[in-house]
DNA sequence: GGAACATGGCTTCCATGGAAGACAATATAG
DNA sequence: CTATATTGTCTTCCATGGAAGCCATGTTCC
């Protein structure tokens, strides 16, 4: 980002015809105005990203919602499904893998009991321990949706050239390497993501 | 908390020794075992952007709880103070501006509000309307929190290169342009983002 | 064996935001 | 100039998830 901001006029940013600046310009270029002590050059990036990826998890909820589910009960199937068969995990895996508590778990299960997609019962060996098992109507739903939603996600990444998707990527992952130890809490090292 | 990938697996990916695969990899390799079928390597730009946003998200929020702050009520606060002085805004301009429903921005101008750092008033022409305000203390605020946020900022980004930052930042400018159209609701041309 | 501590799941309470509608005030049609 | 539509804000209700603590079970160590 280079610029220079000053009083005055602040829409002289980069580009000039193709690009109308964006919203994310536009804040930086007020906040150039207003607080020309400090450098936000870094808005560009972070700004972005953040509306990239609200943007993307819109989209991505809405092909959920065809198949009545949320955000986190399509995680949890998903996880479920992809252990692969008997697709069945402890409500603590599946907290870990889909990088909630254990207490989110137990609603996004509830609810998916409710729905007859998923079974609870005890667990062998541990009493203590549960076993979430997908139903075959979970199993086909799962099934379907994350068919259609790749689909989506395809459709969605189909904006960038095929190189500048994997240029991305081989960005996003180094960036993340770097990220999440750092943001790792003292007990487990980092935990998990979903999707 | 390791991460075994199932049976078998297969690491194969693209990286070898520096790269031990990362979580968005592990889901990745699972979902190739069960569904060969799809083509996920959408996964590998949008799980990855999805987990660097989320982890970006956490360490920002770590700041603003330095100064008692939501993410919320950090937007509200940035929005009016770059709207320079006399740091005004209507509620529903700050509902565009932080791209929520004007019924959340109500709620953060309440809290904000008790806090003693907004205030509120009605509008002169339009009796409809109120004003919001930010008080001595609130700009005070915001001044030093938006400072610590730009640090902060800086040294998540310092992670990548400035290259490397340059480069995201373009990809992302233009995946930005190509998405926000398509996700323009009827009415209203494209809503705006905050921060 | 038993006491202290750890673990796994769940419950309760709280915070935040969306959706939809209530209301008051303003704009527009006829 | 009224009747209708629209606007701007707020209210209510609901959904989701986090934090922290409960309870039953397991593990460790003496």
């Amino acid at each position: 980002m280079e610029q220079h901001t000053e009083p005055s006029a602040e829409r002289s940013a980069e580009q000039s015809a193709a690009h109308p600046p964006d919203h994310v310009a536009r804040i930086q270029a007020a906040w150039r105005r207003e607080r020309p002590d400090l450098d936000v050059a870094p808005q560009g990036v972070i700004g972005r990203l953040h509306r990239v990826a609200t943007l993307l998890t819109h989209e991505l909820c809405a092909v959920y919602a065809r198949y009545d589910l949320g955000e986190g009960e399509f995680d949890v199937l998903a996880a479920l499904r992809r252990a692969g068969a008997p697709y069945e995990r402890a409500p603590g895996e599946l907290a870990a893998h889909t990088m909630v508590t254990t207490g989110a778990v137990t609603k996004r299960i509830d609810r998916l009991e409710r729905a007859g997609l998923v079974t609870r019962r005890a667990a062998a060996e541990d009493r203590r321990g549960r076993v979430v098992a997908l139903t075959d109507a979970g199993r086909e739903l799962i099934d379907r949706a994350f068919t259609d939603h790749i689909r989506n996600e395809h459709r969605l990444l189909a904006a960038l050239a095929p190189a500048e998707a994997a240029q991305l990527e081989t960005l996003l992952t180094g960036w993340l390497a770097r990220l999440e130890p750092a943001a790792a809490p003292p007990p487990s090292p980092p935990p998990p993501t979903a999707r």
